[in-house]
DNA sequence: TGTCGCCCTAAGTA
DNA sequence: ATACTTAGGGCGA
């Protein structure tokens, strides 16, 4: 079978709003593809084939149409989660030149109606370490993902890695999603519907293709949304002033520190499904329902959270459910409704893969003043390379630099003991606990 | 309410 | 080489 890419359209897009190297290989979408030798960027959204490549001035997007199959009906274009083909798809039916709806797609994909250099600065002004940590890490913005295949993508997230989680969400595209294209070696299919994974041998066959546990919760949650819940429950969910694709945005309530009350609705509800806990359920509200207040707090950003922002120490205090809200709550009255966005900036900061970014590193002595007390101490400064260029990672020099990208290092500050946040005090205990209600 | 052992796998580490 | 740990957790006791 062969096809043709378009031509490379462009839309005028600065680095600092939208960097596709960073964005794409941070951890919150797991299907896009780089292409060796290129700085091109492929996955299939919405049953079409994108390409994606960027210069300091513009976004390039062109799309691969297979001779046997052309463009999709656009009745696959509302949200899988939605088996419904008739209901959802009115404003899709529009008589729009195809590049006019490729633009509309990636715009909504890509989530490029917010200004995230606004954003950068005012996470800035409000937090001295966020501002620091930023600087290399300009461009990162939360993508709009289709809300189920964010919650199965983050279902396979659980003791596993980022190279492991995107082996395994291509699995699931090859065995159970519908083929879109070939082009040379490579096969491309969308993501699967959830009835297309709620299959009787579903789950023995993800087991034998390497899936572990995660397997019996993936079938178990496709068996749930595609059968024991309404038709349309998950995109519901969504934040009203971030809908799925083509439904009209609505006014949203009022931002509070442990967010929005349609966010803890949301939250909740996920809870309900198996291999869900607070964690998988705040980044599917955050990077699959669009609820810009959802902080995930994994052991990375809870080792961040000691690190930096003065939680208990690690020895004294674990991950349980009230040093998450804490955690949580405090990044959200720190950083305001989209606190979850911020965290992600942090987070990829402290990724090792991203390691190149950290490429020169000397030490100074640097006075730092925090809160009341000034303490003075050694710290690192780091040169930002150049973002665009995804070379292969240096090789981390020296034990100093290695224990920053583990994020074991700083031991060096001493806080003092009244500034440690405690959970207990910071936060209004929640009495949600999926545990607690069984 | 908080803590612990267990669940799967593959790559990295000692 | 072989055992152990880690990698963006969740669940039940």
């Amino acid at each position: 079978m062969t096809g043709v890419f378009s031509e490379w359209y462009k839309l005028p897009m600065s680095l600092s709003e939208l960097c596709i190297n960073t964005t794409l290989r941070c951890g919150q979408s797991f299907r896009w593809q780089k292409i060796p030798e290129s700085e091109e960027w492929r996955c299939v959204l919405y049953g079409r084939l994108f390409s994606l490549k960027q210069d300091s001035n513009h976004l390039y997007y062109r799309t691969y149409s297979s001779d046997a199959l052309p463009t999709p009906p656009s009745s696959v274009l509302p949200s899988r989660a939605t088996s419904d083909t008739e209901n959802n798809d009115g404003k899709l039916h529009t008589e729009k030149p195809g590049d006019d709806q490729l633009v509309s797609i990636l715009k909504h994909y890509l989530n490029l109606s917010s200004n995230l250099s606004e954003l950068y600065n005012q996470w800035s002004a409000q937090d001295p370490n966020f501002k620091k940590k930023a600087a290399a890490f300009s461009g990162v913005r939360i993508l709009r993902q289709d809300p189920w295949e964010a919650l199965v993508s983050f279902i396979c997230s659980s003791n596993n890695n980022i190279s492991r989680i995107s082996q395994m969400v291509e699995k699931l595209c090859i065995h159970y999603g519908p083929f879109v294209a070939t082009i040379g070696e490579r096969v491309y299919h969308d993501f699967p519907a959830p009835d297309a994974l709620a299959g009787k041998d579903v789950e023995s066959k993800l087991r034998s293709l390497g899936f572990g546990y995660r397997a019996k919760y993936i079938y178990q949650t496709a068996v749930m949304v595609s059968q024991e819940r309404e038709k349309g429950w998950l995109n519901d969910l969504c934040n009203p002033e971030s809908p799925a694709f083509g439904i009209e945005a609505k006014a949203g309530d009022e931002m509070k520190p442990e967010g929005r009350d349609g966010y803890r609705n949301a939250h909740e509800k996920l809870l309900e499904l198996q291999g869900v806990g607070p964690k998988v359920s705040d980044c599917v509200c955050l990077m699959g329902l669009g609820w810009g207040e959802s902080v995930p707090v994994d052991t990375h950003v809870w080792q961040i959270a000691q690190r930096d922002y003065r939680f208990g120490k690690s020895s004294q205090k674990t991950l349980n459910k009230a040093t998450y809200d804490a955690v949580a709550n405090h990044f959200r009255k720190l950083w305001g409704q989209e606190a979850g966005w911020a965290h992600s900036v942090l987070f990829t900061a402290d990724l090792r893969s991203f390691a190149d970014r950290l490429a020169t590193t000397k030490k100074v002595d640097v006075k730092v003043k925090e809160e009341e007390s000034e303490v003075k101490i050694e710290t690192e400064v780091k040169t930002a390379v150049a973002l665009t260029a995804p070379k292969v990672e240096a090789e981390v020099k020296n034990e100093q630099e290695k224990d920053i990208v583990k994020g074991t290092a700083s031991k060096k500050r001493k806080a003092p003991a009244e500034s440690i946040i405690h959970a207990g005090h910071t936060t209004e205990t929640r009495r949600t606990s999926k545990r607690l209600r069984r």
